[in-house]
DNA sequence: CGGACACTAAAGCAATCACTTGACTTTTCA
DNA sequence: TGAAAAGTCAAGTGATTGCTTTAGTGTCCG
């Protein structure tokens, strides 16, 4: 529970289907929040809130001009998760060889049987 | 908040940085409940929920012999969530050149401006 | 000027979270 | 046989979510 790392916010950020469905249109460019909001049937803080939860995370980038917030896709936060998938791959990717082999591994591994 | 999505629960559950852990621990090959358990300063019964969360998002898959269930990493699962980064980093990645540019566009993809 | 516009902040609310403890169940093995 | 090991179930708790509504604060424009 304890310990590292600024994916936390990331992944949470992600798990929101409302907050995927707006990374996915800032891909395609810089929006304001009432652009952002427009698709949804919440309201306009709620997305608000929501492009406050993706900008802690570092998965966008905001810009207040005049009254209007224009949001963009942080392509820096968006690698950052990516990232840790593709540090664990090759481990995991080699699994995929022996799939039917789970378990039943009678080695190798932890658990020094401590009480005999 | 409509709509889809298996991602949901994958990016949930790596939201939190035990169960990344446990994700991370499994990249190295399967592990029983209590071997998943033993770094962390939780109960057994949280990692086991854990390891539930885990399951029911596809990230892992368990068995039970005997009185010991075995969790193993589910490739599929890691890459469904990886295919997501996948299936937009072209857009974005295409951001990434006019990074500067942000905000200021002079497009036509404004609000219809209808009252007056 | 004055009113619409684009947010933004604050408070409140029901649902979900990550945990705990305690009581069971099942399996293993001395 | 019987006690320990490895989980599992259920209930409970405090914290955090995702949302709402209401009340602002700046900003633009006719």
């Amino acid at each position: 529970m304890l310990q590292h790392s600024h994916l936390d916010p990331v992944f949470h950020a992600l798990a929101d289907p409302t907050r995927r469905s707006i990374v996915e249109r800032l891909a395609a460019g810089a929006a304001s929040v009432s652009e952002l909001a427009a698709p949804f049937a919440v309201s306009l803080s709620a997305i608000g809130q929501h492009v406050h939860v993706l900008e802690t995370s570092g998965l966008v980038r905001t810009l207040k001009t005049g009254r209007v917030r224009s949001v963009e896709l942080a392509p820096e936060g968006m690698a950052s998760a990516e990232d840790w998938f593709a540090s664990h791959r090759k481990q995991w990717e080699g699994r995929l060889d022996r799939l039917g082999t789970l378990l039943a591994e009678p080695d190798d591994d932890e658990a020094p049987s401590r009480s005999r």
